[in-house]
RNA sequence: GGCCCCAUCGUCUAACGGUUAGGACGCCGGCUUUUCAAGCCGUUAAUCCGGGUUCGAUUCCCGGUGGGGUCACCA
């Protein structure tokens, strides 16, 4: 059997919470590697621990990778394999490798426990991004590797199941370095192949510690739900310790596998920042077609138990072009912010069509007066932004920009701010506009 | 505290002994079709400290300092 690759790599959460962007980074970069390299990308949820593991966690879990568009090949799940824990367990026993312990029991603490033999040596591991890094497991002592023949503890779980699904690269985070000495001890009693070490550094909080739940870390979920777009998150992330040979910075995910290196993945922690997520987010939104981002707007506002205004299609571009986030772009739709194109439009009062205009009532009439002769002498076809600058730019500098330009997209818009007269014509055609200016015009008369 | 890891602008980072130490985000300033957003241009800003090695150190070595991680019958 010809294989592409024997490399696996896993992400092994354990779902006795909500897990946050750092945990998901260490997801991105064991997806990435595994996809390069032709490999397999596997998850396992870590549910040994009955009373903590709960299963609204594991569905938030699956749920994340999901909107990630993180792909695995195959989904195990540690509380199946007990089986075959217990027997390696026993295994171990019986060879004198591990042995049942009398205990003092305590609260919540078995009076026996299931200690390793420790060989008390010197262990050092080949780390892909730190180099050689040694142990003095000595001071180890004989660690618990089960409560019980049947509960085995993390430590043993790992490495059996590590070993059990082919995995070659333990892709996790660098707090795992002091647990990697036991568990080499522990492959090495059951006979196992060591696997290559990948410890990431971590992705820190804005106070400079490990991100967690504790300090304020948001689950990942929960951007999604502020409306960051799954490909700008991962792009975020994956550059958050790892950076590409050139100086790009926007990804596709499919670009990111493409370059993606072990050896070009950073040693020093980082930190998690928002602002910089938003741009990739504003950014990743700006490469979105219209329909596009239509669409995810639309599928986002569902999720939110809202609705895409009917008169939303026409305004899609201006709402894609100033929104950093799908919410951005929902708040603006419900705030009304482009609403200028609602039906029932109702011509702004006096002062507000003046107020920016530097300019005399009198004046603003003959203005508009003009504009309406202008414009008028345009087709419906010609009717494009463009054009309709084009026709009234001169009469506009010579008149005054501020007199003419102001008070006229306020006659377009209603608003104080809005987006340039210009746009607005184009978007709304000519009978909406003279419709509007007439509006106006009859306003300032009365 | 023991053990382990790390150290370039505020933040994310480039540099694999020789660069005016580069880019990005943010900040600040400016420009444009004198509102808003976007866009464009620009400014500010860093090699933790001390010793070596070397003709030459951000880069290699040692020490210090600082930060972080980890020390469970959690994962």
């Amino acid at each position: 059997m010809a294989e592409i690759s024997s490399i696996v790599t896993r992400f092994a959460p354990s779902p006795t919470g909500l897990l946050h962007a750092g945990n998901y980074r260490t997801a991105v970069f064991a997806y990435l590697f595994a996809r390069k390299e032709g490999g397999k990308f596997v998850v396992r949820i870590e549910d040994t621990d009955k009373e903590r593991s709960k299963k609204e966690y594991e569905e938030n879990i699956l749920e994340s990778l999901q909107w990630l568009n993180l792909g695995y090949d195959i989904l195990y799940r540690q509380s199946d394999n007990t089986k075959r824990h217990e027997e390696l367990l026993n295994k171990l026993i019986a060879e004198d490798k591990a042995y049942v312990s009398k205990e003092e029991a305590g609260e919540g603490k078995r009076d026996e426990v299931i200690r390793f033999r420790n060989p008390g040596q010197q262990v050092s591991f080949e780390d892909m991004v730190r180099g050689t890094i040694s142990f003095d497991t000595t001071e180890l002592g004989d660690f618990v590797i089960a409560r019980s023949a049947s509960l085995p503890v993390f430590h043993f779980a790992v490495v059996v199941d590590d070993a059990d699904e082919g995995v070659t690269h333990v892709i996790r985070g660098e707090d795992h370095i002091s647990n990697t000495p036991r568990q080499i001890l522990i492959a090495k009693a059951l006979g196992f192949a060591i696997p290559i070490y990948v410890h990431l550094p971590l992705v820190l909080g804005g106070d400079r510690s490990k991100l967690s739940k504790r300090a304020g870390a948001k689950a990942l979920t929960s951007y999604r739900d502020m409306g960051y777009l799954p490909e700008a998150m991962i792009n975020y992330l994956a550059l958050l310790g790892w950076h590409p040979e050139d100086e790009k910075e926007l990804f596709t995910t499919e670009e990111l596998v493409q370059a993606f290196t072990l050896d070009r993945v950073q040693k020093s922690a980082g930190t998690f920042d928002e602002t910089k997520l938003r741009w990739f987010n504003r950014e990743h939104i700006k490469r979105l077609s219209d329909y596009a981002f239509a669409e995810r707007l639309e599928e986002y506002m569902k999720q939110m138990g809202e609705e895409l205004p009917p008169y939303t299609a026409t305004v899609i571009p201006l709402l894609k072009e100033r929104s950093e986030t799908l919410l951005q772009a929902m708040d603006a739709l419900e705030e009304g912010e482009f609403d200028f194109l609602k039906p029932g439009f109702e011509a702004p009062g006096e002062s507000l069509l003046l107020q920016g205009a530097m300019a005399e009532k009198g004046a603003v009439i003959r203005h508009f007066t003009a504009l309406e002769s202008l414009l008028g002498g345009l087709s419906d076809e010609e009717f494009t932004a463009e054009k309709v600058k084009e026709t009234i730019f001169p009469y506009a500098t010579e008149a005054g920009r501020a007199a003419v330009l102001w008070p006229m997209r306020v006659a377009l818009s209603g608003k104080k701010k809005s987006p340039d007269p210009f746009t607005l014509a184009g978007l709304m055609g000519k009978e909406e506009t003279l419709k509007r200016l007439q509006a106006a015009l009859l306003v300032l008369k009365s």
